[in-house]
DNA sequence: TCTGGGGTCCTAGGACCC
DNA sequence: TCTGGGGTCCTAGGACCC
């Protein structure tokens, strides 16, 4: 979907289309700030101001970061995951709007049916992307799939009101790289045959996998584009990149990806963060950390009832006022889908990790998913090592000793 | 200029078992 | 007293994606 979360905002104002509009922010108080009818009084209309004119905007836009820049925005060099500071001082006439969770997942709903009433074999990835497999839609393969991509372009616009782009490929890897020659709204077919001339000029980091660091690490060893990783010999490749990474991008530098598109998966784990407004300290702001650890626990405990989930494995999270991050992780015999359980298991984990430094993030996650149904039917066995049955020894294999 | 929130997958070491 | 060779599970960190 394009500029996904910014163009939900523009089918509600239509009056900011063509203005630099970017979504993000973070704190509820930006909320109350756009969304204040003038006298407090009427229905909540947000304001229209820009980012540079709002009175303490360190206050409004905080630790946020933006989630979506419209087109005109990102003329200015603005774009998804900057800094709402950063970008205030590069595009001072921004209109800022705080993203609109509900919203989203409703039109993401939207486009997501409109597609697999067309063609019912699509995977989800994330709430403004998906695969589709369509070589057996009838009428897919009519001008290299763009006759169907149109159709989908089209019933998606019909339904929403939304624009997309659509790239058609032999695969997921090639299609994702299509999809982005012709943004907005645009379809992009590219065969097997224009590997070298449409994938090898880019620069390896339009590879699907293939993120700042790998991109770094290429670079400095002189590998530039896609066609330069093609020309690496695998042996090389795996020398410096491992056995696994190096050979994966032998493969996807030729083009080559067999993975399939999956309609159904299982969540692996559930979890709850947040960046504080200011850094706390676990002594000295020990009650306000407490409470904020306690409301994570419960609203990750409300995400595991609401889906029918329990897990095993309770973890937490911190981030210090250096960015650097720590995990800490404990599992239990049995899964659990309970706010105290999770509370207190997770508040064995913070006794585990250094508290001298401040604070910026704290987060709770639960692990090893199971539904609760499948848990239930197998008769609320723990499921642990301690209480396993003991195993009979085979006479084949069991050791002499 | 500081850097969100929700995920997945991989690696590597150690415990523990046979 | 030192020495195998599997295998699984757990834990911590990190890369990457939307």
């Amino acid at each position: 979907m394009d500029a996904f979360f910014a163009s939900v905002e523009l089918l509600r104002y239509p009056q900011l289309k063509g203005l630099p509009v970017v979504i993000g922010g973070g704190r509820r108080r930006a909320d109350d700030l756009l969304l204040q009818s003038p006298d407090g009084t009427g229905p909540r209309e947000p304001r229209f101001i820009p980012v540079a004119e709002f009175p303490l905007l360190k206050d409004y836009v905080g630790r946020g970061v933006i989630t979506t820049a419209t087109y005109a925005a990102r003329q200015f060099g603005v774009g998804s995951a900057m800094g709402m500071m950063k970008a205030a001082r590069l595009c001072p006439q921004a209109i800022v709007l705080p993203v609109d969770f509900d919203e989203v997942r409703r039109y993401s709903r939207l486009f997501k049916h409109t597609i697999t009433e067309i063609a019912p074999v699509m995977q989800d990835r994330g709430v403004d992307e998906v695969y589709i497999d369509f070589t057996d839609v009838p009428g897919g393969q009519r001008e290299g799939g763009r006759v169907l991509a149109r159709l989908i372009q089209k019933s998606i616009f019909d339904a929403t009101g939304l624009t997309c782009s659509i790239g058609v490929a032999p695969n997921r890897l090639l299609a994702k790289m299509a999809s982005e020659f012709n943004k907005p709204n645009g379809i992009s077919i590219v065969y097997a045959e224009d590997l070298q001339s449409k994938i090898w000029p880019l620069n390896v980091r339009k590879i699907n996998g293939i993120g700042p660091k790998a991109g770094e690490k290429l670079a400095a060893l002189g590998v530039h584009t896609i066609g330069d990783l093609a020309a690496q010999d695998p042996q090389w490749l795996m020398g410096h990149f491992g056995q696994s990474t190096g050979a994966w991008m032998h493969r996807v530098a030729w083009g080559q990806d067999d993975s399939p598109v999956v309609t159904e998966s299982e969540p692996v784990s559930m979890s709850r963060e947040t960046t504080f407004e200011r850094d706390l300290h676990a002594v000295r702001d020990r009650a306000e950390l407490s409470r904020i650890f306690t409301d994570l626990c419960q609203r990750v405990a409300e995400d595991l009832q609401r889906k029918g989930y329990v897990g095993k494995t309770i973890g937490i999270k911190l981030r210090y006022d250096d960015f650097k991050t720590a995990t800490r992780d404990h599992t239990l015999p049995t899964p659990t889908q309970d706010a105290a359980t999770i509370r207190h298991t997770a508040g064995l984990c913070l006794k585990r990790v250094p508290l001298e430094r401040r604070l910026r993030l704290l987060g709770v996650r639960v692990g090893a998913l199971v539904r609760l149904s499948d848990h239930l039917l197998l008769g609320d066995v723990p499921v642990s090592t301690t209480n396993r049955p003991p195993r009979q020894p085979d006479p084949h294999t069991a050791p002499l000793f």
